[in-house]
DNA sequence: CACAGGTCTCTTTTT
DNA sequence: GAGACCTGTG
């Protein structure tokens, strides 16, 4: 037998053999998944005379396919770069750029985003006027994109929506999207999938030559795919029935966007004769905290039965802490970053903080900033969504496709041009009364009598568009892109405009350069205008996290699926915040089971070690909240957690019953965050070495003082030490102070200064 | 038409 | 607490 399977255990190889016929794979956590899957690629290829170039794969992200591609590439021969490795979305771009035009798109067609299909809906909205404070416009957004995952087509939803007047004005509003979105030659994400089914539908033959070029086809995540993915997937199966689909039901975590869970549970449903493997061994956490991530998820109702194992041993206890505050908690996880870094026990890059949402990660980084820890934060804003880089790419889009109107209209008047809401208004009437683009309307401008003298500034702008797009086949992106700057002074209007944001929107716009320029390198074919933007329309930001760097990671547990690392840090668990507080009022119980299922993916992120923090207090959306820790934490076997750790004053009985606690005595440090205000630790983080400079403060791995040196604390002033003894996860040392009498702390938390 | 300054609302999670 | 939105003024 080939050495590709003997690297396996035995359930691997049930499944990495098993090539012909459907194949579903329960993956655990941390189970080795894609070692699977990357060897039964490498089997097929290998040993059983597959062509490389008849495998499809898709994955959840751009990253993941990279990786499996390259992973496949170290172990085949040649062929590799042949597989088809692709997330859904790209694979259907790929597609449709083909053959789009057989629906009556044009193949040069542009795809919104979340911001660019809001403005359409705004516009509509507007039309229609529908009243948006009772039915704001991301209510339709989301009901439109939950039809679309559903295959609902406007027609079909103004059937269904009979006498509901609620569902009948989302059928109206779906109806005039749909108009509109074609009228831009423009597809949303969700129609990406939805169009590329119905090609095929429509078109048997082209099906059909994607059937036979996908003989065999696998599915990562699937556990997170909605029902016109599930279709995509088996139509383009249905011939050769050689679908194989890895997923874990426990870390499906993407209902929100539509996912049915149903397509994994119902998978044998659909294919009778599918063979089944669970893989339940887990290669990466220690087995306390699988134990945690067991017990968690085991409140879960109707899933398939799993229990994560491991051969690596019980390892450290799970450390819980509840801090008075959010600050604290940054303060603490931070703190506890810097000592693990100084003791060697680890690097910036095996440390994660993971958070429910992206608000939270404003004061960790604030903290890690004062600490001065290196840190890289996941998401938040998209950096294609940031004001400057949508400018751009309007541009970009406008020369693209002038049809898109969203784009035209974005930078009609960036910079100022003198074109306000008025001329804009004047031209989209005309171009609704003669059905044709905003973009063609602008061009006959003087033929629109109320727009008088204005007209005069449209021409100039048109002119513009239409010098770039004669220009484009002779130069390179990154000209075209310097071109578009120069010309319209973008960058000198910035500085004009705002001093504030000026400097980092700069940067960002060179970033842009960069990935222009790495675009057009890493292109193998000619690097297109219409590649480059269909590119940028489909990065996740996970796609762009360099691993290479030495850095913390910051993310939301969403983005963590998939990821691992050393030391994790689950911060927030907190009633209201995790599970939020819209799922523990909600009536549909699933929805508290969605939060647990991300709990259970945040846990089983942790390989060595699993700190969970909450926080009595926080600030969300400026008002303070309190809330008691997550019963997720509770839910966790108290036995599992290190109840030493200082400040943990949650004592949980086995019964999951939290006993009230004790009086506590507050440890030094903590008291100490909590007198200093927190102003000033802000003002000290700008003394704090920069990151930027690379040097970091926390690796010294020794104190800069000794016993009997005289040091300075923050709260209780001058003292001398008097024994530094080494714990096992900080240096404690005992301190006389002047005034204060004897303190014994922790070093990274004391942050004595030698003087 | 642009801009300053006030008010209002709130996505949890994202391809 | 921030961004989107509205309104009055120049």
């Amino acid at each position: 037998m080939s050495n590709v399977i003997d690297m396996l255990n035995d359930k691997q190889k049930e499944a990495a053999l098993h090539t012909e016929g459907p194949l579903l794979i329960l993956a655990g956590a941390g189970s080795g998944k894609t070692r699977v899957i990357t060897n039964r690629i490498a089997y097929m290829i290998d040993e059983c005379g597959v062509n490389p170039w008849n495998i499809l794969a898709i994955t959840f992200t751009n990253k993941a396919a990279g990786e499996m591609r390259s992973r496949v590439d170290d172990m085949v021969g040649f062929g590799a770069d042949s597989i088809w490795v692709a997330t859904f979305h790209s694979t259907c771009v790929r597609i449709l750029r083909r053959y789009i035009d057989k629906i009556g798109y044009d193949t040069n067609f542009t795809i919104y985003d979340t911001d660019d299909t809001k403005a359409v809906m705004k516009g509509i909205c507007k039309r229609l006027k529908v009243d948006t404070k009772q039915m704001p416009e991301r209510a339709f957004l989301s009901a439109i994109s939950h039809a679309k995952d559903e295959m609902i087509t406007p027609s079909d939803y103004a059937l269904d929506a009979a006498g509901s007047y609620g569902a009948e004005q989302v059928a109206k509003v779906y109806a005039e999207y749909e108009k509109e979105l074609k009228k831009s030659n423009a597809l949303d994400f969700d129609d990406l999938l939805l169009k590329t089914v119905e090609l095929f539908k429509a078109w048997p033959d082209i099906l059909d030559s994607y059937q036979e070029r996908f003989r065999y086809i696998m599915v990562d995540e699937y556990q997170d795919t909605n029902t016109v993915q599930f279709e995509f997937v088996k139509l383009l199966a249905a011939k050769y029935r050689n679908i194989c689909v890895v997923g874990d039901d426990d870390q499906s975590i993407y209902k929100f966007r539509g996912a049915n869970i149903r397509n994994i549970l119902d998978f044998e449903k659909v294919y009778p004769d599918a063979m089944v493997v669970k893989l339940e061994q887990n290669y990466r956490s220690t087995q306390n905290i699988l134990d945690a991530a067991n017990a968690v998820i085991g409140n879960n109702k109707g899933r398939k039965d799993k229990a994560l194992w491991t051969d690596k041993g019980e390892g450290g206890l799970i450390h819980f802490r509840q801090c008075d505050s959010a600050y604290d908690e940054a303060e603490y996880v931070a703190d506890s970053i810097a000592a693990n870094k100084r003791d060697g026990k680890y690097d910036y890059r095996d440390c994660a903080i993971l958070y429910r949402t992206n608000a939270q990660a404003r004061l960790l980084e604030e903290k890690l900033i004062f600490e001065g820890i290196p840190y890289d934060v996941v998401g938040g804003v998209n950096f294609y969504a940031r004001r400057e880089i949508k400018d751009i790419l309007a541009y970009l889009k406008t020369i693209d496709n002038a049809r898109d109107d969203i784009a035209v209209k974005r930078i009609i008047n960036v910079p100022r041009r003198g074109i306000g809401a008025t001329t804009i208004n004047k031209v989209q009437d005309y171009a609704n009364a003669n059905d044709i683009s905003f973009y063609d309307a602008l061009k006959k401008a003087d033929e629109i009598p109320s727009i008088g003298r204005s007209s005069d500034k449209l021409k100039p702008f048109v002119n513009m568009i239409q010098v770039f797009r004669s220009k484009l086949p002779h130069i390179t992106l990154e000209e075209l892109v310097n071109d578009i700057l120069e010309t319209t002074a973008y960058i000198e209007n910035l500085e004009a405009d705002d001093k504030e944001d000026e400097e980092s929107r700069i940067e960002n716009i060179e970033e842009f350069i960069n990935k222009v320029v790495a675009y057009e390198e890493e292109q193998e074919d000619e690097p297109t205008l219409s590649g480059f933007l269909e590119e940028v329309a489909l990065v996740a930001d996970i796609d762009n996290v360099n691993t290479d760097s030495n850095k913390v990671l910051l993310m939301t547990l969403h983005s963590a699926k998939g990821l691992e690392f050393p030391h994790v840090y689950l911060t927030g668990l907190e009633e209201g915040l995790f599970p939020s507080y819209m799922n523990i009022v909600s009536d549909d119980p699933s929805e508290l089971e969605e939060e647990r299922r991300l709990c259970y993916v945040g846990i089983t992120r942790a390989m060595d070690e699993l700190t969970i923090t909450s926080a009595r207090q926080r600030m969300v959306r400026g008002e303070t909240q309190y809330n008691a820790p997550s019963r997720f934490v509770k839910e966790i076997p108290s036995a599992l957690f290190d109840l030493k750790v200082p400040g943990n004053r949650i004592r949980l009985s086995d019964g999951n019953v939290p006993v009230k606690a004790k009086p506590y005595a507050m440890p030094a440090h903590e008291r100490n965050a909590k007198a200093r205000p927190y102003i000033a630790s802000a003002s000290k983080a700008m003394a704090a070495p920069s990151i930027l400079t690379g040097k970091d403060i926390g690796s010294s791995g020794s104190l800069d003082y000794g016993e009997g040196d005289t040091v300075r604390h923050i709260k209780f002033g001058e003292g001398v030490v008097l024994k530094i003894e080494k714990g096992t996860r900080d240096y404690e040392v005992t301190v006389d102070f002047k005034g204060y009498g004897v303190k014994k702390m922790f070093a990274g938390f004391a942050k004595l200064k030698k003087i």
